[in-house]
DNA sequence: CGCACCCTTGATCGTTTTCAAAATGTGTGG
DNA sequence: CCACACATTTTGAAAACGATCAAGGGTGCG
């Protein structure tokens, strides 16, 4: 109640311009707050929502890093999206009231956990928020579209250049650097993500240090030739949207 | 404003209990009407949409089938989606204000035009429209990761099977039968869709058919034994959403 | 009826997977 | 700080799956 409470407030928060809040006035904000007083600490591996679990929050990404994945009915799983600060998780929950997939920390993070019906409510007599909203919701269907594109007609050369622009671009989106990054996803992850074996994930990597279009030290890239890894990809450097 | 308009209304639509009106009152059945009077015929191949036209309008299908797509940087297209009646096209527009790909009709086939700013603000008053459009964007995404499923992981042979079952179900889904049914898609379609080669899903098709699992007469397919096709999909009958 | 387009079928080639093993990295407890 | 155990990553060789190239057969529309 006092006003030493350390819970981050959205208008404070580093990631508020690619997150809720946009387009939010500074009244409008305060608004929101009320929504998203609930933080969440998640260790590495640690689930943030399993499969089936029911829909009742969604979770906006403060900082760190998960993966979420479909689980198929014979068992094997599919990584769909990794997601970076900013970002909103657990969308594809709300027609079914259950999430159909889980997510999972891919190192220590934090994210606000937001009651889907307050946020409802809110958004009901905030019209910013509602577009916001709806901006999300057409911003990952986008970016799912562009992910199908890739699985489905690319070479797995291809397809790595462009994960790696495409992480490259997020990162820098947030202010970090586009050239020196951390692959915070285990090779194996990558890999189901891009339809691919960890094997040849890690062939490829090889490969590309071997041809100096980057630099790997463990899970750090440094992309040496943004130019050539984008011609691989065969999509322009701007693979993100808006 | 007599009553003989041959447009027709939501009240009687075929699809109405897959499309917006759903969990809707009358009354409010009635105000959706005014923001979906305009109704659109196209004939096979016609483009509802094409890539960078402005977004003003969501399209919902009322009979017929499309395809929607992405086109990459180097051009190559990739068919993300077969929409049937019931469904909206255009969601992934929202954001950016321009289409990102493109929709085209595969047999003549009509929508209703839904300019957005109204049934934007038609939702802000009628919050049971407002869950179904949450609903509509949150099964697309839901639907767009078992697509993702299916892309990455599964072989040739699954990749089929399971769009067979897929389509057969959301046939069922609006009433018509579920064993028989037309593949309105050209082959080559179905092959982008699956990230295979029109010749593979030929030669797939045939060799479902010689096994017994399916008969086909040109495009239209009669499902002979959906268990078997289930076990090759991999995933179980129950492909599409609630 | 003829032409164009789509679909089928066959043979070969290439990329990616699979199987196997070694090397590197990570975390833990001594 | 080091040593050990375990997981992840890298690398190699062989096999498989689907792509590509090529030709022939249907089908529908003018």
């Amino acid at each position: 109640m006092g006003k030493l409470s350390t819970a981050v407030s959205c208008g404070n928060c580093s990631v508020k311009r690619l997150c809720l809040p946009v387009g939010l006035s500074e009244e409008d904000i305060q608004r929101l707050e009320h929504v998203t007083r609930k933080k969440k600490i998640l260790k590495t591996g640690e689930p943030l929502f399993r499969a089936g679990d029911p829909f009742s929050n969604l979770y906006a990404i403060r900082s760190g890093s998960f993966k979420s994945a479909v689980i198929g009915a014979d068992g094997d799983t599919q990584v769909t999206h990794f997601a970076l600060p900013g970002e909103l998780l657990g969308l594809d929950a709300y027609s079914s009231g259950a999430h159909p997939g889980y997510a999972e920390a891919l190192e220590e993070s934090s994210v606000c956990v937001l009651p889907f019906t307050q946020l409802e409510s809110l958004a009901q007599q905030v019209p910013a928020l509602q577009k916001q909203i709806y901006s999300i919701f057409s911003e990952e269907l986008k970016q799912e579209n562009e992910a199908l594109l890739l699985l489905g007609k690319r070479s797995a050369e291809s397809r790595l250049a462009a994960l790696l622009i495409n992480i490259s671009s997020r990162y820098a989106r947030r202010g970090y650097s586009a050239s020196e990054f951390l692959l915070t996803m285990p090779r194996m992850d990558i890999a189901n993500y891009l339809g691919l074996t960890a094997e040849t994930v890690s062939r490829l990597i090889s490969r590309f240090q071997k041809q100096g279009l980057i630099r790997v030290r463990g899970r750090a890239i440094t992309i040496l030739d943004l130019i050539a890894l984008s011609e691989l990809a065969g999509t322009h450097c701007s693979y993100e949207g808006s």
